[in-house]
DNA sequence: ACGATTTTGTTCTCACGTTCACAAACTCTT
DNA sequence: AAGAGTTTGTGAACGTGAGAACAAAATCGT
């Protein structure tokens, strides 16, 4: 959504050898590939593609078609290669290297976060935790120990650094990003409930609890209220 | 996405009366509110499509399309009222009520979202912080204690709570949730990095940091490669 | 009172995403 | 070796969402 524009030419010719995956698709493959992790541990070797959308919660049709952006990595008749197409995924997302990231704002959430160990599991190293408040720089936090956000353009090139999470109040957000842009990072993760501005080539995701939240009341609103609740609708419903 | 199925009449007709607002735009609807918000703490009185929008980070022509789901609260010419803009949202969302949540999996994450202070300032109160740990039960936190999940029905019906948040580890997940719904929640939040399979009038929103952390490294991957990679790309540019 | 200006609400078109349905390609049984 | 049975990959139909563009409705200046 909030992801790199669409290619500028009006050339709508070879969009499959462009590469150009579908951001649906590419929302789904880790979904896929959690599937397949777990039928691996399992030790099952093949799987249809039934099988895999039911693990995944979605339906076959769409399964195969978001694979089919990948290559043609099933056999008719057969299946997927559990272990084989989980490591295409893989290198398709690009977890075949290992990704750093820092933490921004190391208060209720960036604590969580920082010790969070499904970060590790699938190739996304903490470089550094980061704080301006000089009263928490310092403190240790899981493996790591908190540093002065002052360093922040040193660490995200020494340590390689191209992902940032920010998990600071929302009105330090967007000057935080602005640093962190600044310093080279290129992919934000923000979960501070504030609208972010970046250049063309930064990519933001955002996690808004209360976005959550509220969508999720808006629909148990319309449950409770009983879902036709015009005149228009009592109109036509008795009608028949 | 993972919300209401839409009508079952084929009538196509009416389809505004019936009051179904597309599910892409009440995603957005709490993002006009935040703004909405900002500008009303700094006393604007009246917001064109055009400010509203950048505030939201969104484009005017949607943010106009958008309010015109909801009924025609602005005057051409002039502009938004934002308060009364404001309350016809909340209003829309269904945020003229409280409702009650109850946070289940009081671990990292569980800390964080029991403390975290953006739950009651838009009419979410917490019922509860429940954990099958006995261990655990009993502890504070923030302004509450630890309750033992098997108190949930009981903490469901009299706390009349609708909307449940899940932050265990992703086995227990599943049991959880079964539970939630058994006991009358019809609304889940997952913080659980699985796939949850509920009845059909059950909402389920899901939050996954390492799904975000994947989309983010698959575009990082992309930029990274120099986007046109296949030898068919470096063909069609050379030839102009 | 009326034309110029602003800004909404909505229509139209295009792009994107989902689902169906089926030929193609494989395995297995006899 | 051939036919029956599976399961993929994809073309086509459908539905939803985004954005451009403009008529309708308000304000403002003279």
């Amino acid at each position: 959504m909030t992801t790199a524009r669409s290619r500028k030419s009006g050339r709508a010719r070879d969009e499959r050898a462009e590469r150009g995956i579908p951001e649906a698709t590419v929302a789904r493959l880790p979904v896929y590939l959690r599937a397949l992790a777990a039928l691996s541990d399992r030790n099952v070797a093949t799987a249809s593609s039934e099988d895999l959308a039911s693990a995944a919660g979605v339906n076959s049709a769409k399964l195969r078609k978001d694979l089919s952006y990948l290559g043609t990595y099933g056999t008719r008749g057969v299946g997927y290669d559990v272990n084989y197409l989980r490591y295409q995924i893989a290198r398709e997302i690009g977890l075949t290297q290992d990704w750093s990231v820092v933490i921004v704002g190391i208060g209720n959430l960036g604590h969580a976060l920082a010790k969070y160990s499904g970060f590790a599991s699938r190739g996304f190293q903490v470089a550094a935790l980061l704080d301006s408040d000089p009263a928490r720089v310092g403190e240790q936090v899981g493996d790591l120990r908190i540093s002065s956000f002052d360093d922040l353009s040193t660490i995200v090139r020494e340590g390689q650094v191209s992902i940032g999470v920010i998990a600071t109040p929302a009105g330090a957000a967007q000057d935080v990003c602005d640093q962190l842009v600044d310093a080279g990072v290129s992919s934000i993760l923000n979960f501070a409930p504030t609208v972010l501005s970046v250049p063309e080539h930064v990519d933001v995701r955002k996690v808004d609890l209360s976005i959550e939240l509220q969508i999720l009341a808006y629909h148990e609103q319309r449950k409770a209220h009983g879902h036709a609740a015009s005149p228009l609708d009592q109109l036509s419903a008795g009608a028949l």
